[in-house]
RNA sequence: GCCAAAGUGGCGGAAUUGGUAGACGCGCACGACUCAAACUCGUGUUCCGCAAGGAGUGUGGGUUCGAUUCCCACCUUUGGUACCA
């Protein structure tokens, strides 16, 4: 009487689920804590596909199967609110974004619970919910409030800081500020106006108002930050980006750049994602060199990672936006410098990356090289970036590609300082060596002349030994609407936060999206949106990332009024225990988290310094584009395997009118009107489509959607399906064709339990050794794949353990309890639902993962494959504890094997047991 | 250019420590059931060959009794990054 009926099943179960408390945490530290998270959705109004569930269906098999073995288990999920997308709606629309991410919100839910995930909703966040950007705005103004001390290397109040510079001014202070903050004393200090003392804390801030060189896309009206922009174009919506000079809050994230860095040996994370980071925060290592400019009383400082190569240095290059190229372009030069500069400054870095060309002018000035006192010629050129060192750059030609390249254009001096390159047509080609025309360094080893260089620098008084990171501080403003508020009003043009007390400080209603027609961010559109009534309030909003950079850490503590997080519950819960999410949050994400994570852990909010123990990227899965071909003479349709006889044109068609590649006909002929009258040219009576694998997307009508998917075969087989597709990390395409194999297997395993008129089945009596065997050479599968994140292949030990009972038509009670047990994590609605029919009152969340016992694999004989040369050529059994020349005697008497032995001299006889023999001959 | 990861049947993929390459699933072929189709079940399915046998994990070489696995060189694909001195 009762099929698989997995409609009426996966519905009752996740009511049931949803209506008891049976998935929220509770801090018990009588068990050992798993944290098992998700990389919360951007709740988009095109909804979940197939795509986005990957990651989850993995984190949440963990987490059933951790609750199973007895561990108090986190998982929550919520939403990154904030966003540009409903922000675009909104103006063309005028409905307000945060209408539009509430019904957003409810469908990715419903889409989420459709699929039985484990998640404790009483914990759900919201970005863009007051209650959790209340405290957002709270770290921000921690921030404000903290300097980087570089002695105690953390965090640290600024009110320490005004003491001391209340004392002794800041000759003292080792800590990270600008690079232009003026030495005070403390009789400055206190001899200052309370906004020139406010100036100065800025100096120091981890977040502060600066000018900046920003990223500014005028077609998105806002700024982004580095890794928002790819090539010169906004990474969402690839609307071009400009430089500009714009008044910006500030993220001081270089003041973390070694412990961000230094840290990461210590993450479980992907070599190439540590590898990413890494590479974004570029620390190199080098020392800092001062060049006189000749007969004038000024000097350039560059900033080499080669001072070995000092002899080799044959010219000096300015960036053109340097302060003292005016200064130092003498009057002939002076037209061509201008023009130079001009060039330079306004073309876009768009313009400047798409240019290949080497570009470059005399200034007309000459420096001294410090080491050998040669005057060598002052260059501007574009290659050489303001922002990165001094902007100043000493170059060696011999050993720098760039230089070189810029060396040949020019036609300037070469000079090889490294034995082997003298002969060479590029020089480059060899970098470190035996130093050669290099007076003191000669017959040194590259790494020991760069260390007796900067020695020698430091101790004539024209150079330190100096770090440089390729990483800047993060711009923090955007001039939109749809993010948090700054928690900061202005008196006077001086920013000040305001009170704690008047947290949150929420969005208030402005007519219109847009910007204001003086090109104001949007704000400052708000209708009497005063601090205290009196002070304006920063009209930019926090980016994206702001309220993604400690969610983590609400989830442990969603519901508290009075704090962002109780340090005692972040305390329990601690890092992330495995952490799933996409790759493309690398340089983002992945980077702001650490950062503010590690501030929080300095100013005592949590007890781990790292958020993410474990990350694991899960791979994107791909469209599979259906096509059809039309013939351009007659236009008829032509089925794929007979195209080579025509002209056709490729287009791509719908997949939910194709089915193993073949397509329905007659939901083509009704998909669009022009269609109506097709005529096809078939193959077996069918029309076979072509497939091409690209980005999921609408426009090539290739994005499954994971509600069909389960309308149609359930979730449970939409999570096997997924997990059976592949190894988690990899990419790869969605193709619907294999999941009725994933289905069939669920029957399957509903059969086990009914006979063939479909009524429950099962026998109390003891199982055969065998069929221990079976359950139990799958218990050790399933434990090994899930620790080592393997889940395609215990999704086919499942079916290989079904395929072996269902042979020996085993129904014993013992063996199929357990079995549902282990499957429970993987395809949780039919396990409960199998798991009550058989009798059981109490759910099965909480069973107990069984227990694997060796004892059931031990085997008394093994079945050797018998290789001659390397060759199967036998099977031979024997028993385990045979003896090595009582095999051998057997083996080469055996006559399948005496055949290849030809009589030949047994030169080896190699037995490695329980697994292989082979005879070389 | 540089860095990282990966290349295995018609397809997705397996082989966890150097030990039977192609598990499991899809697809395909044949068969059973059926009036018929679908479902389901059974058999087969890396390639060449009637077979015996041979070849075979991107290419070429090496180490080893034995290599998808280790080493060297190269090719291709994907991802990251790009004047970072």
């Amino acid at each position: 009487m009762a099929e698989y009926n997995f409609r009426e099943i996966e519905k009752r179960w996740q009511k049931s689920w949803a209506d008891s408390t049976i998935f929220s945490a509770e801090e018990d530290p009588s068990k050992p804590k798993f944290y098992a998270l998700d990389m919360f959705p951007y709740p988009s109004g095109a909804g979940l596909h197939v795509g986005h569930p990957l990651g989850y269906i993995a984190s949440d098999i963990v987490s059933r199967y951790k609750r199973i073995n007895g561990y108090n288990v986190l998982h929550p999920m919520g939403f990154d609110a904030f966003g540009l997308p409903a922000e675009q709606y909104a103006i063309q629309t005028g409905q307000h974004p945060a209408i539009t991410t509430k019904e957003n919100i409810q469908r990715y839910k419903e889409q989420l619970r459709n699929i039985g995930f484990s998640y404790d909703w009483s914990r759900e966040v919201q970005t863009c919910d007051p209650a959790y950007y209340k405290w957002t705005q709270w770290i921000f103004m921690q921030l404000f409030n903290s300097y980087y001390d570089k002695d105690e290397n953390k965090a640290i109040g600024i009110n320490q800081l005004i003491q001391r510079l209340e004392k002794t001014g800041n000759k003292d202070v080792n800590a990270v500020c600008d690079e232009n903050t003026p030495k005070i004393s403390a009789k400055d200090w206190n001899a200052f106006s309370q906004p020139q003392k406010l100036d100065i804390l800025n100096h120091y801030r981890l977040t502060y108002p600066a000018e900046a060189m920003v990223n500014w896309c005028p077609e998105m009206g806002t700024v982004l930050a580095n890794d928002e922009v790819k090539d010169g174009f906004s990474e969402r919506g690839g609307f071009p980006v400009e430089r500009k000079l714009m008044k910006q809050w500030m993220m001081r994230i270089t003041a973390y750049a070694d412990r961000l860095l230094e840290n990461l040996d210590s993450l479980d994370w992907s070599t190439s994602m540590k590898e990413m980071q890494g590479n974004w925060i570029g620390r190199s290592n080098g020392c800092e060199l001062d060049f006189k400019v000749a007969d004038q009383n000024l000097k350039l400082t560059a900033f080499t990672t080669r001072p070995d190569t000092i002899y080799g240095v044959t010219f000096v290059v300015l960036a053109p936006e340097h302060e003292l190229v005016a200064t130092l372009t003498t009057a002939e030069q002076k037209a061509e410098v201008e023009a130079y500069v001009q060039y330079a400054t306004n073309r876009s870095e768009r313009e400047r990356m798409a240019e290949k060309n080497v570009s470059g002018v005399f200034t007309g000035s000459f420096v001294v090289n410090p080491f050998s006192g040669e005057k060598i010629p002052l260059w501007i050129a574009d290659y050489v970036l303001a922002g990165y060192g001094t902007g100043v750059v000493m170059a060696v030609p011999s050993s720098d590609d760039r230089d070189f390249k810029f060396a040949k254009h020019f036609n300037l001096a070469i000079k090889c300082v490294i034995e082997g390159t003298e002969n060479l047509e590029n020089p480059t080609e060899i970098k470190k060596g035996i130093m050669i025309n290099s007076d003191m360094l000669n017959g040194l080893e590259s790494d020991q002349a760069t260390l007796k260089a900067i020695d020698f620098a430091a101790k004539n008084n024209f150079g330190i030994p100096k770090i440089n990171y390729r990483m800047r501080d993060a711009v923090f403003s955007r001039q939109r609407y749809w993010g948090e508020p700054v928690p900061v009003y202005y008196k006077e043009g001086i920013p000040y936060l305001i009170d704690e007390a008047d947290l949150p400080l929420e969005l208030p209603e402005i007519d219109e999206y847009k910007p204001t027609s003086e090109g104001e961010p949007p704000l400052a559109r708000a209708q009497n949106w005063k601090y205290k009534g009196v002070y304006e309030y920063e009209t930019t909003t926090m980016p994206g990332w702001a309220g993604s950079s400690w969610y983590f850490l609400r989830y442990m503590d969603a519901n508290n009024e009075k704090l962002a997080v109780d340090p005692k519950k972040a305390n329990y819960w601690g890092s992330v225990d495995l952490y799933i999410g996409g790759t493309e949050h690398a340089t983002g994400h992945l980077l702001y988290s650490r950062f503010w994570n590690m501030f929080l852990y300095d100013i005592g909010v949590v007890n781990h310094e790292e958020p993410f123990k474990k990350l694991v990227n899960q791979g994107m899965i791909q469209g599979r584009s259906s096509i059809v071909y039309r013939d351009k003479k007659t236009n008829k349709f032509i089925s794929a395997g007979l195209i080579d006889k025509y002209e056709t044109v490729a287009m791509h068609v719908d997949v939910s009118m194709v089915k193993d590649d073949y397509l329905n006909l007659e939901s083509f002929k009704n998909w669009r009107p022009d269609l109506a009258g097709a005529e096809f040219e078939l193959e077996d009576g069918k029309y076979k489509c072509g497939y091409e694998v690209e980005k999921m997307s609408k426009r090539l009508y290739n994005v499954v959607n994971p509600d069909d998917i389960v309308e149609s075969y359930g979730a449970d087989t939409l999570r096997l399906y997924e997990m059976f597709l592949g190894p988690l990390e990899q990419s790869k395409p969605w193709d619907t064709n294999g999941i009725d194999g994933v289905f069939r297997f669920l029957k399957k395993v509903w059969n086990l339990f009914h006979d063939n008129d479909g009524n429950l089945n099962l026998s109390d009596e003891k199982p055969t050794p065998e069929e221990y065997k079976i359950l139990h050479k799958t218990i050790k599968k399933t434990a090994d794949d899930i620790d080592r994140l393997s889940f395609n292949t215990s999704v086919s030990g499942f079916m290989i353990c079904v395929n072996e009972l269902s042979a020996l038509k085993c129904n014993k009670r013992e063996i199929l309890e357990s079995l549902l047990i282990i499957l429970s994590p993987f395809a949780p609605h039919i396990s409960e639902e199998l798991w009550q029919l058989s009798g059981k009152s109490d759910s099965i969340l909480h069973a107990t993962f069984p227990e694997f016992n060796d004892k059931y694999l031990v085997e008394s004989s093994f079945e050797y494959p018998i290789m001659v040369n390397g060759k199967l050529r036998a099977k031979i059994t024997f028993n385990i504890d045979e003896s090595a020349d009582n095999i051998k005697k057997e083996v080469l008497a055996n006559p399948q094997i005496e055949k290849w032995l030809e009589g030949k001299d047994v030169k080896k006889f190699i037995v490695v047991p329980k697994r292989i023999i082979n005879v070389v001959v």
